[in-house]
DNA sequence: TCGCAAATGATAATGGTTATCTATTAGAAA
DNA sequence: TTTCTAATAGATAACCATTATCATTTGCGA
């Protein structure tokens, strides 16, 4: 991982760089899945045993803030974090709970459209998220 | 509000008819936005002060078990409870975090074709839930 | 009407998240 | 480089929606 684009990352936002920072972004943007606090914590306190939890908590609302990262909340009321800004759609697993990104600039094109020809009375949309639920297929989803 | 058809939906599916439930439906069936257990309690305690908070509780996952009403987990954590079981998509405020429903069939029928025709490798899906982010135009919403 | 499994009410426990408060530190200014 | 200060980090307690526990009550089939 590139030092200077996690530190133009977090700076770029007035946010002050630190280790914390550093090392928290790093493992969210690394992450497969998308992350609770105590999963980001988990990843990067072995390596950085005195990061105590709150300030993964507090530094991942720091990111929210600065939009440089996003956060969602998932089917069981648990935090989720993901690095990537960009408007995307989620796969959710109903048998193992995972959750992955999905894109497609069809679906988003698709919708956009829909909402274009048909405006809902009263309601100005800004943002369409798109949750398929289902079940993965173990030997190809991973 | 008919009594027969609450005691209906309740029976049908093996649950014991309670006063409780009978109540605890009724407040659902008839609530505008989608409830959460407290808001279902503040609801009935009037009329029912010795409901108590847990009862709610258990009778609105009862009910969720028992496929009479559906659930799910707000933009805030909250679990919120809904009286309509078909798929339907929401409008979320993301300045009152008011919660509505919207069904379109066209939409639905946009989203099926879109997904019989674009397959996930790995992944089969079995519900599509959307949800459109924006702001209330407060005049016509409510 | 009886008997019992199911449901209720009261209460405590849980656990993810937030708040608080003191010590530390990044980064601007001198 | 040193100093200064607001921002940040760490430790800890508090919060609060939800769940678990358990004794009591009750719907409903026999």
């Amino acid at each position: 991982m590139n030092l200077e684009f996690v530190k133009n990352k977090v700076t770029q936002s007035g946010l002050k760089f630190t280790h914390q920072r550093m090392v928290i972004y790093n493992a969210l943007y690394n992450a497969e899945e998308h992350p609770t606090a105590e999963l980001v914590f988990d990843q990067i306190k072995l390596a950085n045993p005195t990061v105590s939890l709150g300030t993964v908590y507090k530094t991942l609302d720091s990111f929210v803030q600065a939009g440089i990262i996003q956060k969602f909340m998932d089917q069981n009321g648990l935090m989720r974090f993901d690095a990537i800004v960009e408007a995307h759609s989620h796969l959710y697993c109903m048998e193992s709970h995972e959750i992955r990104d999905y894109r497609n600039v069809e679906l988003e094109k698709l919708l956009n459209e829909f909402i274009q020809s048909h405006p809902i009375a009263g309601f100005q949309v800004d943002e369409i998220s798109v949750v398929f639920k289902g079940f993965k297929k173990p030997e190809i989803f991973n």
